[in-house]
DNA sequence: TCGATCATGTAACGAATGATACATCGCCGG
DNA sequence: CCGGCGATGTATCATTCGTTACATGATCGA
Protein backbone atom coordinates (compact mmCIF):
# COMPACT_ATOMS: atom_id res chain seq x y z
CA UNK A 1 0.00 0.00 0.00
CA UNK A 2 1.45 3.30 -1.02
CA UNK A 3 2.45 6.05 1.45
CA UNK A 4 -0.79 8.21 2.24
CA UNK A 5 1.51 11.09 2.30
CA UNK A 6 2.91 9.84 -1.68
CA UNK A 7 -0.47 9.98 -3.12
CA UNK A 8 -1.07 13.60 -3.80
CA UNK A 9 -4.82 14.61 -2.73
CA UNK A 10 -4.55 16.77 -6.17
CA UNK A 11 -3.99 13.23 -8.27
CA UNK A 12 -6.79 11.54 -6.19
CA UNK A 13 -9.21 14.45 -7.21
CA UNK A 14 -8.25 14.65 -10.67
CA UNK A 15 -9.05 10.82 -10.64
CA UNK A 16 -12.43 12.08 -9.61
CA UNK A 17 -12.81 14.30 -11.90
CA UNK A 18 -11.91 12.34 -15.00
CA UNK A 19 -14.60 9.44 -14.05
CA UNK A 20 -16.85 12.24 -13.34
CA UNK A 21 -16.49 14.15 -16.48
CA UNK A 22 -16.66 11.05 -18.68
CA UNK A 23 -20.16 10.48 -16.84
CA UNK A 24 -21.71 13.73 -17.19
CA UNK A 25 -19.52 15.87 -19.38
CA UNK A 26 -17.23 18.80 -19.24
CA UNK A 27 -18.49 21.88 -20.79
CA UNK A 28 -21.61 22.94 -19.04
CA UNK A 29 -20.38 21.43 -15.47
CA UNK A 30 -19.64 24.15 -13.15
CA UNK A 31 -17.12 23.84 -10.59
CA UNK A 32 -19.31 23.84 -7.81
CA UNK A 33 -21.84 20.70 -9.92
CA UNK A 34 -18.43 18.73 -10.79
CA UNK A 35 -17.20 19.52 -6.69
CA UNK A 36 -20.60 17.73 -4.93
CA UNK A 37 -20.51 15.27 -7.67
CA UNK A 38 -16.72 14.26 -6.79
CA UNK A 39 -17.03 14.50 -2.82
CA UNK A 40 -15.73 17.99 -2.33
CA UNK A 41 -16.07 21.85 -2.26
CA UNK A 42 -15.38 24.18 -5.42
CA UNK A 43 -12.84 25.58 -2.47
CA UNK A 44 -10.90 22.52 -2.95
CA UNK A 45 -10.82 22.50 -6.63
CA UNK A 46 -9.36 26.02 -6.96
CA UNK A 47 -7.13 25.49 -4.39
CA UNK A 48 -5.47 22.10 -5.81
CA UNK A 49 -5.64 23.32 -9.15
CA UNK A 50 -5.40 26.67 -9.33
CA UNK A 51 -8.49 27.49 -12.07
CA UNK A 52 -11.21 26.00 -13.68
CA UNK A 53 -9.14 26.00 -16.59
CA UNK A 54 -5.86 24.63 -15.74
CA UNK A 55 -8.59 21.98 -13.82
CA UNK A 56 -9.51 21.31 -17.64
CA UNK A 57 -6.53 21.68 -18.70
CA UNK A 58 -5.11 18.87 -16.34
CA UNK A 59 -7.91 16.46 -17.48
CA UNK A 60 -6.12 16.89 -21.22
CA UNK A 61 -2.97 15.90 -19.84
CA UNK A 62 -4.43 12.90 -17.66
CA UNK A 63 -6.45 11.55 -20.88
CA UNK A 64 -3.44 12.18 -23.35
CA UNK A 65 -1.30 10.71 -20.87
CA UNK A 66 -3.33 7.35 -21.27
CA UNK A 67 -3.29 7.39 -24.73
CA UNK A 68 0.64 7.52 -24.31
CA UNK A 69 0.53 4.47 -22.54
CA UNK A 70 -2.17 2.75 -24.23
CA UNK A 71 0.03 3.36 -27.44
CA UNK A 72 2.94 2.37 -25.65
CA UNK A 73 1.62 -1.26 -24.73
CA UNK A 74 0.02 -1.50 -28.15
CA UNK A 75 3.77 -1.34 -29.65
CA UNK A 76 5.05 -3.39 -27.29
CA UNK A 77 2.37 -6.35 -28.62
CA UNK A 78 2.05 -5.56 -32.07
CA UNK A 79 4.36 -7.97 -33.62
CA UNK A 80 1.19 -8.97 -35.41
CA UNK A 81 -0.53 -5.49 -36.06
CA UNK A 82 -3.79 -7.27 -37.20
CA UNK A 83 -4.13 -9.28 -34.35
CA UNK A 84 -2.92 -6.57 -32.18
CA UNK A 85 -5.30 -4.16 -33.14
CA UNK A 86 -8.35 -6.43 -32.95
CA UNK A 87 -7.31 -7.48 -29.47
CA UNK A 88 -6.86 -3.41 -28.65
CA UNK A 89 -10.02 -2.62 -30.39
CA UNK A 90 -11.74 -4.47 -27.58
CA UNK A 91 -10.01 -2.74 -24.85
CA UNK A 92 -11.62 0.33 -26.43
CA UNK A 93 -14.74 -0.76 -26.92
CA UNK A 94 -14.91 -1.98 -23.25
CA UNK A 95 -14.31 1.72 -21.97
CA UNK A 96 -15.65 3.81 -24.51
CA UNK A 97 -19.51 3.83 -22.99
CA UNK A 98 -17.84 6.33 -20.53
CA UNK A 99 -14.70 7.29 -22.55
CA UNK A 100 -15.52 8.19 -26.05
CA UNK A 101 -18.30 10.71 -25.16
CA UNK A 102 -15.53 12.95 -23.01
CA UNK A 103 -13.00 12.03 -26.09
CA UNK A 104 -15.53 13.61 -28.53
CA UNK A 105 -16.47 16.80 -26.72
CA UNK A 106 -12.67 17.49 -25.63
CA UNK A 107 -11.71 17.13 -29.22
CA UNK A 108 -14.04 19.50 -30.60
CA UNK A 109 -13.09 21.90 -27.94
CA UNK A 110 -9.73 21.70 -29.49
CA UNK A 111 -11.27 22.42 -32.96
CA UNK A 112 -11.72 25.74 -31.82
CA UNK A 113 -8.71 26.93 -29.58
CA UNK A 114 -5.64 26.01 -31.90
CA UNK A 115 -3.30 25.28 -28.15
CA UNK A 116 -5.39 22.65 -27.48
CA UNK A 117 -5.42 21.29 -30.78
CA UNK A 118 -1.63 20.95 -30.72
CA UNK A 119 -1.24 19.08 -27.63
CA UNK A 120 -4.26 16.57 -28.89
CA UNK A 121 -3.03 16.68 -32.02
CA UNK A 122 0.14 15.47 -31.42
CA UNK A 123 -0.97 12.71 -29.06
CA UNK A 124 -3.86 11.61 -30.60
CA UNK A 125 -3.04 11.96 -34.14
CA UNK A 126 0.76 12.04 -34.62
CA UNK A 127 1.56 9.30 -31.82
CA UNK A 128 -0.83 6.89 -32.88
CA UNK A 129 0.15 7.33 -36.57
CA UNK A 130 3.70 6.49 -36.18
CA UNK A 131 2.39 3.73 -34.16
CA UNK A 132 0.72 2.39 -36.65
CA UNK A 133 2.77 2.55 -39.32
CA UNK A 134 5.67 0.94 -37.17
CA UNK A 135 3.28 -1.81 -36.66
CA UNK A 136 2.53 -2.20 -40.46
CA UNK A 137 6.08 -2.03 -41.72
CA UNK A 138 6.91 -5.42 -40.10
CA UNK A 139 4.75 -6.88 -42.32
CA UNK A 140 4.28 -4.54 -45.96
CA UNK A 141 6.32 -1.81 -47.43
CA UNK A 142 6.70 2.08 -45.70
CA UNK A 143 4.78 3.88 -48.24
CA UNK A 144 1.81 1.02 -47.59
CA UNK A 145 2.04 1.11 -43.99
CA UNK A 146 1.70 5.07 -43.45
CA UNK A 147 -1.19 4.75 -45.76
CA UNK A 148 -3.25 1.53 -44.24
CA UNK A 149 -2.12 3.23 -40.43
CA UNK A 150 -3.83 6.60 -41.26
CA UNK A 151 -6.73 4.33 -42.63
CA UNK A 152 -6.72 2.30 -39.45
CA UNK A 153 -6.89 5.26 -37.04
CA UNK A 154 -9.65 7.02 -38.98
CA UNK A 155 -11.71 3.59 -39.20
CA UNK A 156 -11.07 3.18 -35.35
CA UNK A 157 -12.56 6.51 -34.81
CA UNK A 158 -15.45 6.16 -37.09
CA UNK A 159 -16.67 3.20 -35.96
CA UNK A 160 -15.85 4.65 -31.82
CA UNK A 161 -18.52 7.62 -32.88
CA UNK A 162 -20.97 5.38 -34.39
CA UNK A 163 -21.20 2.95 -31.64
CA UNK A 164 -21.04 6.00 -28.95
CA UNK A 165 -24.19 7.53 -30.58
CA UNK A 166 -25.86 5.02 -31.25
CA UNK A 167 -24.74 2.25 -28.72
CA UNK A 168 -24.64 -0.55 -30.78
CA UNK A 169 -21.46 -2.38 -29.38
CA UNK A 170 -22.17 -5.20 -31.66
CA UNK A 171 -22.16 -3.68 -35.14
CA UNK A 172 -19.32 -1.55 -34.00
CA UNK A 173 -17.40 -5.14 -33.80
CA UNK A 174 -18.75 -6.40 -36.95
CA UNK A 175 -17.45 -3.14 -38.66
CA UNK A 176 -14.15 -3.41 -37.25
CA UNK A 177 -14.01 -7.60 -38.20
CA UNK A 178 -15.15 -6.48 -41.78
CA UNK A 179 -12.15 -3.93 -41.62
CA UNK A 180 -9.54 -5.87 -40.51
CA UNK A 181 -10.57 -8.55 -43.11
CA UNK A 182 -10.47 -6.22 -45.84
CA UNK A 183 -7.36 -4.78 -44.72
CA UNK A 184 -5.21 -7.97 -44.16
CA UNK A 185 -6.89 -9.42 -47.42
CA UNK A 186 -5.08 -6.14 -49.07
CA UNK A 187 -1.73 -6.46 -47.44
CA UNK A 188 -1.45 -10.72 -48.39
CA UNK A 189 -2.66 -9.64 -52.09
CA UNK A 190 0.14 -6.77 -52.57
CA UNK B 1 -36.96 38.45 -54.57
CA UNK B 2 -39.13 37.22 -51.78
CA UNK B 3 -41.92 38.99 -49.99
CA UNK B 4 -39.68 40.45 -47.01
CA UNK B 5 -42.91 39.37 -44.46
CA UNK B 6 -42.31 35.64 -45.23
CA UNK B 7 -38.59 35.30 -44.36
CA UNK B 8 -39.47 34.88 -40.98
CA UNK B 9 -36.93 36.77 -38.56
CA UNK B 10 -36.31 33.69 -36.72
CA UNK B 11 -35.25 31.85 -39.83
CA UNK B 12 -32.82 34.80 -40.74
CA UNK B 13 -31.61 35.05 -37.16
CA UNK B 14 -30.86 30.98 -36.99
CA UNK B 15 -28.62 31.35 -40.38
CA UNK B 16 -26.75 33.56 -38.78
CA UNK B 17 -26.93 31.70 -35.15
CA UNK B 18 -25.37 28.44 -37.27
CA UNK B 19 -23.31 29.97 -38.59
CA UNK B 20 -21.91 31.81 -35.56
CA UNK B 21 -21.70 28.64 -33.83
CA UNK B 22 -19.47 27.18 -36.65
CA UNK B 23 -16.85 29.38 -36.33
CA UNK B 24 -17.18 29.65 -32.29
CA UNK B 25 -18.31 26.86 -30.34
CA UNK B 26 -21.75 26.49 -28.79
CA UNK B 27 -21.76 25.11 -25.24
CA UNK B 28 -19.35 28.34 -23.58
CA UNK B 29 -20.87 31.16 -25.31
CA UNK B 30 -23.30 32.84 -23.38
CA UNK B 31 -26.64 34.73 -24.98
CA UNK B 32 -25.51 37.85 -25.12
CA UNK B 33 -22.17 36.96 -26.97
CA UNK B 34 -24.08 35.46 -29.61
CA UNK B 35 -26.24 38.59 -29.55
CA UNK B 36 -23.44 40.41 -30.10
CA UNK B 37 -21.80 38.17 -32.70
CA UNK B 38 -24.80 37.62 -34.97
CA UNK B 39 -25.79 42.02 -35.00
CA UNK B 40 -28.58 41.84 -32.24
CA UNK B 41 -29.68 41.23 -28.93
CA UNK B 42 -29.98 38.82 -26.45
CA UNK B 43 -34.13 40.05 -25.73
CA UNK B 44 -34.45 38.96 -29.40
CA UNK B 45 -33.12 35.56 -29.44
CA UNK B 46 -34.73 34.88 -26.49
CA UNK B 47 -37.87 36.75 -27.99
CA UNK B 48 -37.86 34.27 -31.47
CA UNK B 49 -36.91 31.02 -29.38
CA UNK B 50 -38.25 31.04 -26.33
CA UNK B 51 -34.96 29.69 -24.46
CA UNK B 52 -31.60 29.07 -24.86
CA UNK B 53 -32.54 25.47 -24.72
CA UNK B 54 -34.98 26.06 -27.22
CA UNK B 55 -32.47 27.76 -29.62
CA UNK B 56 -30.04 24.69 -29.07
CA UNK B 57 -33.08 22.80 -30.32
CA UNK B 58 -33.70 24.76 -33.46
CA UNK B 59 -29.70 24.90 -34.21
CA UNK B 60 -29.60 20.74 -33.72
CA UNK B 61 -32.94 20.67 -36.41
CA UNK B 62 -31.39 23.08 -38.57
CA UNK B 63 -27.81 21.26 -39.22
CA UNK B 64 -30.03 18.06 -39.33
CA UNK B 65 -32.39 19.31 -41.97
CA UNK B 66 -29.33 20.30 -43.55
CA UNK B 67 -27.75 16.72 -43.58
CA UNK B 68 -30.97 15.22 -44.89
CA UNK B 69 -30.79 17.41 -47.79
CA UNK B 70 -27.29 16.56 -48.13
CA UNK B 71 -28.41 12.97 -48.60
CA UNK B 72 -31.38 13.23 -50.52
CA UNK B 73 -28.46 14.71 -53.07
CA UNK B 74 -26.21 11.62 -52.27
CA UNK B 75 -29.09 9.00 -53.31
CA UNK B 76 -30.09 11.04 -56.43
CA UNK B 77 -26.57 11.39 -58.08
CA UNK B 78 -25.45 7.88 -56.70
CA UNK B 79 -25.66 5.61 -59.76
CA UNK B 80 -22.24 4.75 -59.02
CA UNK B 81 -21.87 4.67 -55.20
CA UNK B 82 -18.13 4.79 -55.55
CA UNK B 83 -17.63 8.15 -57.81
CA UNK B 84 -20.60 9.84 -55.89
CA UNK B 85 -19.15 8.93 -52.43
CA UNK B 86 -15.86 10.43 -53.94
CA UNK B 87 -17.93 13.87 -55.33
CA UNK B 88 -19.74 14.31 -51.88
CA UNK B 89 -16.30 14.02 -50.24
CA UNK B 90 -15.14 16.99 -51.92
CA UNK B 91 -17.84 18.91 -50.69
CA UNK B 92 -17.88 17.58 -47.05
CA UNK B 93 -13.80 18.66 -47.12
CA UNK B 94 -14.23 22.33 -48.82
CA UNK B 95 -17.11 22.98 -45.88
CA UNK B 96 -15.71 21.07 -43.02
CA UNK B 97 -13.57 23.50 -41.56
CA UNK B 98 -16.00 25.59 -39.91
CA UNK B 99 -18.85 22.55 -39.72
CA UNK B 100 -16.94 19.88 -38.19
CA UNK B 101 -16.45 21.22 -34.97
CA UNK B 102 -20.08 21.85 -34.47
CA UNK B 103 -20.76 18.59 -35.93
CA UNK B 104 -18.34 16.87 -33.11
CA UNK B 105 -19.16 19.23 -30.66
CA UNK B 106 -23.01 18.34 -30.87
CA UNK B 107 -22.58 14.86 -31.46
CA UNK B 108 -20.39 14.62 -27.87
CA UNK B 109 -22.87 16.65 -26.27
CA UNK B 110 -25.83 14.03 -27.46
CA UNK B 111 -24.15 11.56 -26.20
CA UNK B 112 -24.69 12.55 -22.80
CA UNK B 113 -28.27 13.81 -23.19
CA UNK B 114 -30.65 10.81 -24.58
CA UNK B 115 -33.23 12.78 -26.49
CA UNK B 116 -30.66 14.41 -28.78
CA UNK B 117 -28.98 11.30 -29.29
CA UNK B 118 -31.82 9.78 -30.63
CA UNK B 119 -32.61 12.74 -33.14
CA UNK B 120 -29.00 13.18 -33.81
CA UNK B 121 -28.80 9.14 -34.41
CA UNK B 122 -31.74 8.68 -36.38
CA UNK B 123 -30.42 11.90 -38.91
CA UNK B 124 -26.94 10.93 -38.53
CA UNK B 125 -26.47 6.98 -38.73
CA UNK B 126 -29.61 5.37 -39.37
CA UNK B 127 -30.46 7.84 -42.59
CA UNK B 128 -27.08 7.68 -44.06
CA UNK B 129 -26.38 3.67 -43.16
CA UNK B 130 -29.60 3.45 -45.12
CA UNK B 131 -28.70 5.76 -48.24
CA UNK B 132 -25.22 4.13 -48.38
CA UNK B 133 -26.51 0.99 -48.32
CA UNK B 134 -29.13 1.30 -50.94
CA UNK B 135 -26.06 2.95 -53.34
CA UNK B 136 -24.10 -0.27 -53.27
CA UNK B 137 -26.77 -2.66 -53.45
CA UNK B 138 -26.83 -1.60 -57.05
CA UNK B 139 -23.29 -3.23 -57.79
CA UNK B 140 -22.92 -5.96 -55.12
CA UNK B 141 -25.19 -7.87 -52.49
CA UNK B 142 -27.24 -6.56 -49.92
CA UNK B 143 -25.46 -8.26 -47.24
CA UNK B 144 -21.78 -6.93 -48.58
CA UNK B 145 -24.05 -3.62 -49.50
CA UNK B 146 -25.14 -3.13 -45.80
CA UNK B 147 -20.93 -3.72 -44.09
CA UNK B 148 -19.59 -2.03 -46.98
CA UNK B 149 -22.22 1.37 -46.11
CA UNK B 150 -21.45 1.12 -42.41
CA UNK B 151 -17.66 0.89 -43.58
CA UNK B 152 -18.24 3.78 -45.77
CA UNK B 153 -19.89 6.24 -43.06
CA UNK B 154 -17.25 5.31 -40.40
CA UNK B 155 -14.28 6.45 -42.16
CA UNK B 156 -15.87 9.00 -43.62
CA UNK B 157 -16.27 10.30 -40.05
CA UNK B 158 -12.85 9.06 -38.60
CA UNK B 159 -11.15 10.99 -41.78
CA UNK B 160 -13.06 13.80 -41.16
CA UNK B 161 -12.07 14.11 -37.70
CA UNK B 162 -8.56 14.08 -38.34
CA UNK B 163 -8.83 16.79 -40.99
CA UNK B 164 -10.62 18.84 -38.59
CA UNK B 165 -8.11 18.60 -35.67
CA UNK B 166 -5.02 18.33 -38.08
CA UNK B 167 -6.05 21.01 -40.71
CA UNK B 168 -4.32 18.65 -43.29
CA UNK B 169 -6.44 18.61 -46.38
CA UNK B 170 -4.12 16.53 -48.41
CA UNK B 171 -3.88 13.85 -45.88
CA UNK B 172 -7.48 13.29 -45.66
CA UNK B 173 -8.30 13.68 -49.53
CA UNK B 174 -5.50 10.67 -49.96
CA UNK B 175 -6.69 8.96 -47.19
CA UNK B 176 -10.19 8.63 -48.85
CA UNK B 177 -8.35 8.28 -52.08
CA UNK B 178 -6.65 5.15 -50.69
CA UNK B 179 -9.45 3.74 -48.67
CA UNK B 180 -11.76 4.15 -52.17
CA UNK B 181 -9.51 2.08 -54.03
CA UNK B 182 -9.95 -0.56 -51.39
CA UNK B 183 -13.22 -0.60 -51.32
CA UNK B 184 -13.48 -0.80 -55.25
CA UNK B 185 -10.69 -3.54 -55.07
CA UNK B 186 -13.11 -5.39 -52.37
CA UNK B 187 -16.01 -4.83 -54.78
CA UNK B 188 -14.59 -6.27 -57.96
CA UNK B 189 -12.99 -9.44 -56.34
CA UNK B 190 -15.79 -10.26 -54.99
C1' DT C 1 4.93 19.45 22.79
C1' DC C 2 5.08 22.96 19.67
C1' DG C 3 5.18 25.19 15.50
C1' DA C 4 4.91 24.90 10.62
C1' DT C 5 2.79 23.58 6.63
C1' DC C 6 -0.60 21.58 3.97
C1' DA C 7 -5.50 20.77 3.64
C1' DT C 8 -10.25 22.06 4.32
C1' DG C 9 -14.71 24.55 5.60
C1' DT C 10 -17.47 28.96 5.59
C1' DA C 11 -18.77 32.83 3.51
C1' DA C 12 -18.65 36.21 0.44
C1' DC C 13 -17.21 39.07 -3.66
C1' DG C 14 -18.02 41.11 -8.26
C1' DA C 15 -19.22 39.69 -12.70
C1' DA C 16 -21.91 37.29 -15.90
C1' DT C 17 -25.79 34.40 -16.82
C1' DG C 18 -30.69 33.35 -18.68
C1' DA C 19 -34.82 35.40 -18.54
C1' DT C 20 -38.49 39.25 -18.37
C1' DA C 21 -41.25 43.55 -17.53
C1' DC C 22 -42.25 47.64 -19.75
C1' DA C 23 -42.19 51.02 -23.17
C1' DT C 24 -41.68 52.04 -27.95
C1' DC C 25 -41.18 51.68 -32.92
C1' DG C 26 -42.85 50.72 -37.60
C1' DC C 27 -45.77 48.72 -40.66
C1' DC C 28 -50.03 47.27 -42.75
C1' DG C 29 -55.24 46.78 -42.85
C1' DG C 30 -59.42 49.14 -42.20
C1' DC D 1 -55.74 58.46 -40.36
C1' DC D 2 -55.52 55.15 -36.86
C1' DG D 3 -55.57 51.00 -34.36
C1' DG D 4 -53.47 46.67 -33.74
C1' DC D 5 -49.61 43.74 -33.72
C1' DG D 6 -45.20 41.93 -34.45
C1' DA D 7 -40.52 43.44 -33.62
C1' DT D 8 -37.09 45.84 -30.96
C1' DG D 9 -34.57 48.72 -27.21
C1' DT D 10 -33.75 49.57 -22.24
C1' DA D 11 -33.35 48.19 -17.88
C1' DT D 12 -33.52 44.91 -14.48
C1' DC D 13 -34.61 40.57 -12.02
C1' DA D 14 -32.85 36.56 -9.24
C1' DT D 15 -29.27 32.98 -9.90
C1' DT D 16 -25.24 31.16 -10.71
C1' DC D 17 -20.66 31.64 -12.08
C1' DG D 18 -15.41 31.49 -10.97
C1' DT D 19 -12.67 33.07 -7.56
C1' DT D 20 -10.85 34.51 -3.09
C1' DA D 21 -10.37 36.19 1.94
C1' DC D 22 -10.34 34.40 6.35
C1' DA D 23 -10.44 31.05 9.86
C1' DT D 24 -9.89 26.28 11.29
C1' DG D 25 -8.31 21.47 11.28
C1' DA D 26 -4.89 17.80 10.56
C1' DT D 27 -0.37 15.93 10.39
C1' DC D 28 4.44 15.45 11.05
C1' DG D 29 9.28 17.02 12.05
C1' DA D 30 12.12 19.12 15.64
Amino acid sequence: MPDKRTEHPREVLLDKVVAWFMQHGVLDTSMRTLAAGVGTSNRMLNYHFGSREQLLTAVIERVCEAERQALERFVDEASDPMEAGARYWSHIADTAEVFAPLFYELSSHAMYRKPYAETLRTVLTDAWLSGFTQAFERITTPDRAARLARLCLAMGRGVLFDMALTGDRAAADAAIKDFTELVRREVDHS
